[in-house]
DNA sequence: TATTCCATCCCCCATTTTAGGTATTGATAC
DNA sequence: GTATCAATACCTAAAATGGGGGATGGAATA
């Protein structure tokens, strides 16, 4: 790396932020180019200040660090947040996550690993403790998942026919498609219906693509 | 903890295989109760085992360590797998996280860390590094954001009535739904469609759906 | 061999949806 | 004070869809 990273910090602790300051502008890699004790001025305190990478402290007076988090990724969202917290609290620190956050570290983590964090952040990492790492898992699971509902027993053809329903075909355009007549394609999506339990076109393709069964 | 955690391990290399054997049953805490160098039988070497945890191997001869997780997870789906491999290899890991993995750890991680990530495992944690996490924050984001598609310019109304229509409501039922008549529904209906350039309510549910408009 | 299941096609008929319009009201903007 | 737009509603006609049948050949299965 040729030159020193920028990093802004906001934390209301004057001891800690300033000790963190220090750290930084002690460090080969770093340089601390600002410092704050809130975000009330987030925007003005960013502003041309080329700044790559923020240490934001969750609890603040006024805006939380969520909040700044936010705001920050949607300005500048070049920007790394790394959150720094006192307690591990899952729940915030999850949604500093969601917020865009990088990653997050507790505030009682030793000199050496507060810079080790931030080199992982800059090398695209995202510090995190398991249990968070697994609140994050569990939530993307959640969302990408096949929940197993094949449980319909859509003949191949019929899986077919329901995946091409699902991309806004009409039964003209799925013969043609599957090369079969278009009354054969309404005898498959009459057994579609059936199976389903549904009674339109509009139904299953809901039905299809909320529970994932194309 | 009451009793023992229960972990089997799928390991090629004979050596480790039987040091971890070995670490464990010294532990207060775990006690191996299978240990095999590869997964080709691994329904049968896991029935009737209460296997709890299972240490696994991503680079064995026949059945990958990727693929036996989902086996497992799908089998056993109480069973947390946790994988172990020699290089920080984020394209594999990062697959048996997708395939239902817990964490992972490293084969150059020390015994106390390796006994570290099994509790974090069992106290519902997942233990990963950075860059793994980053990728699974990344993944977790591209299917979570709203992809800004407000960009149909759908008022107020046409987005309720799209609601409604992806919830597989015919005219009827959303007039009623919404307390106005049909043929306000259908010059809804009309606009939605001129608005997503579409010509059909299957066309206009796929890309409210998949486009996340609603 | 008989039976069952799948994929294919056809018919009829009622209902629903789509595609053109037009029109009124109220609110907001210029 | 006029223009614009959202929301409301109606009309007509054409097109698509849904629900009820029935029929055939082939493959797999009992």
């Amino acid at each position: 790396m040729d030159k020193k990273q920028t990093v802004v910090i906001f934390e209301d602790n004057r001891h800690l932020r300033e000790s963190l300051e220090f750290l930084l502008n002690l460090s080969e890699d770093y340089k601390c180019v600002g410092a704050y004790p809130n975000c009330n001025q987030l925007a003005e305190n960013l502003k041309g200040k080329d700044c790559q990478l923020c240490l934001m402290d969750i609890e603040m007076p006024g805006m939380s660090g969520i909040e700044a988090t936010k705001i920050i990724k949607h300005l500048f969202p070049h920007i790394n947040v790394l959150i720094q917290t006192v307690f591990s609290d899952d729940d915030s620190i999850f949604q500093a996550i969601c917020a865009g956050a990088s990653g997050y570290i507790l505030k009682t983590t030793s000199p050496e690993e507060y810079i080790e964090a931030l080199k992982d952040v800059q090398s695209g990492g995202a510090p995190m403790t398991p249990s968070i790492a697994r609140r994050v898992l569990q939530l993307f699971k959640v969302s990408v998942q096949i929940p197993t509902n094949e449980e319909y027993n859509l003949t191949e053809k019929e899986k077919l026919v329901l995946q091409q329903l699902t991309e806004g075909k009409s039964y003209k355009m799925i013969a043609s498609e599957l090369s079969i007549s278009t009354e054969t394609v309404k005898t498959h999506i009459k057994n579609i219906y059936a199976k389903l339990h549904v009674h339109s076109s509009t139904e299953a393709v809901a039905k299809a693509l909320q529970e994932r069964i194309i």
